[in-house]
DNA sequence: TAGCATAACTTGTATATACAAGTTATGCAA
DNA sequence: TTGCATAACTTGTATATACAAGTTATGCTA
């Protein structure tokens, strides 16, 4: 059985997606929620604290849970989103283009960072990913090869995540993320279409499993004119 | 009274900050938690769910709740971090100087995302960013006048936010941010030093308020190598 | 000893109840 | 009509209980 206040998540959601609750209306009240879905009201808090975390309503004490506006409503939470989502909320046609995907030892930097036994098995992929035709984001990912045993070109050209959780179950659990700018290197500027662009925003992120083992490393340089990153921050203390 | 699980919440995060509870142990368990604090597992529950959306802790069904690395945690949840809090996990020489401070009346472009009556008195506040001397950051801020009456050039150099939450009272909410890359504007090369740079950082900002009034808009033009963004994301679904 | 079921933990979900705190509408009194 | 207390809402916090689900250590059995 799924979840009960997922459901409930789920479909209001939706509802606000779809617009059938329009933004600036209130939301049923917790009360009138309860009783719709037959349910206890800390079940349908704990679904209406989701909707709050994920952007799309407001709780307000005293007054009800009023609708935010969607349009220019950010991914999910900024950090864990693949290109794949990316893509799919700006309307562009996506390439991904597997350069190279070797096995190697892991040593030196790569070792110091995935946390590994000097010499262990790591899966190291180079993904060129074009948005209308042009090459502008290139992204270098490391994994660990006894986590991600079957890993393939194809399923590399794919979205790696779902990948992840949906074919080996292990499940993704944070991220952090580093945004600076950096000059663009040689090599760079023979993979990527920079035109005259001297540097690149690189993000660097830490993925971790639900065992806070990290598990990947990805670097991702992004010639700047392409780059965006939208954040929905909201105060916590 | 101060609500319960906020001080749980405040006096755990505090045990791990200063390492009294070491990273990759586990804190004690929700029933210890509970009997220690004299009260119930629900509330436990909440300041554990704090100190897990906050990146203190990771909690592990089964197990327990894990104490993360504190080295390179990141501010408290990107977006709402003033300067001032910036440079203060750097170690820095930092200044601010307001080159301006004006009020006028909203037209156009500021009346549009303020959304406001057309000619409505609005601050418009300039702020130069010095990082060691150099200057690196300009900040330009807009902000309605009937929210923020008493602003002066000495209270904008100090922390925005700290003057409208401790003396107006004004609870900020959420913001929404935008990280883009632009090319460097004439007036931008005369006020900040930028040597050979021809590109900037820009960071676009909405601040609302708790009845989800649109409050602030900030547009903060950043020299690129001095530009850097730490997130730390969880996944929620 | 080795293997395995189980007991004893851990956190996760769901329910019910009570009162506090903030907002809004009602309706009485001047 | 105006003003104000109040009642009737809203969400916020705190408590208690029950069972589900996942992990780990115990100890029995072969």
């Amino acid at each position: 059985m799924e979840k009960k206040f997922q459901a409930i998540y789920d479909l209001l959601a939706k509802e606000i997606q779809t617009e059938k609750i329009k933004a600036g209306k209130l939301l049923p009240s917790e009360n009138e929620l309860t009783e719709r879905f037959a349910t206890s009201r800390e079940t349908v808090r704990k679904a209406l604290q989701l909707l709050s975390q994920n952007g799309y309503i407001q709780k307000l004490q005293g007054k009800g849970s009023v609708v935010l506006e969607q349009d220019k409503l950010p991914l999910p939470v900024s950090g864990l989103t693949s290109f794949k989502e990316l893509s799919r909320s700006m309307s562009h046609k996506v390439e991904t283009c597997v350069t190279s995907l070797s096995c190697k030892k892991a040593h030196g930097f790569i070792q110091q960072v995935l946390q590994c036994e000097e010499g262990a098995p790591v899966w190291e992929l180079h993904r060129l990913r074009k948005l209308d035709g042009e090459a502008v984001i290139y992204d270098k990912d490391f994994l660990l090869e006894e986590l991600a045993p079957g890993l393939t070109e194809e399923i590399a050209g794919d979205s790696i995540y779902d990948y992840l959780e949906q074919e080996l179950g292990l499940s993704i659990s944070y991220a952090k993320k580093e945004v600076v700018v950096e000059e663009a290197q040689v090599e760079d500027k023979a993979i990527m279409d920079l035109g005259s662009y001297q540097q690149l925003v690189v993000v660097r992120s830490a993925v971790y499993l639900e065992d806070t083992t990290l598990f990947q490393y990805t670097e991702s340089k992004h010639r700047p004119d392409k780059f965006r990153f939208v954040d929905f921050a909201r105060r916590t203390k």
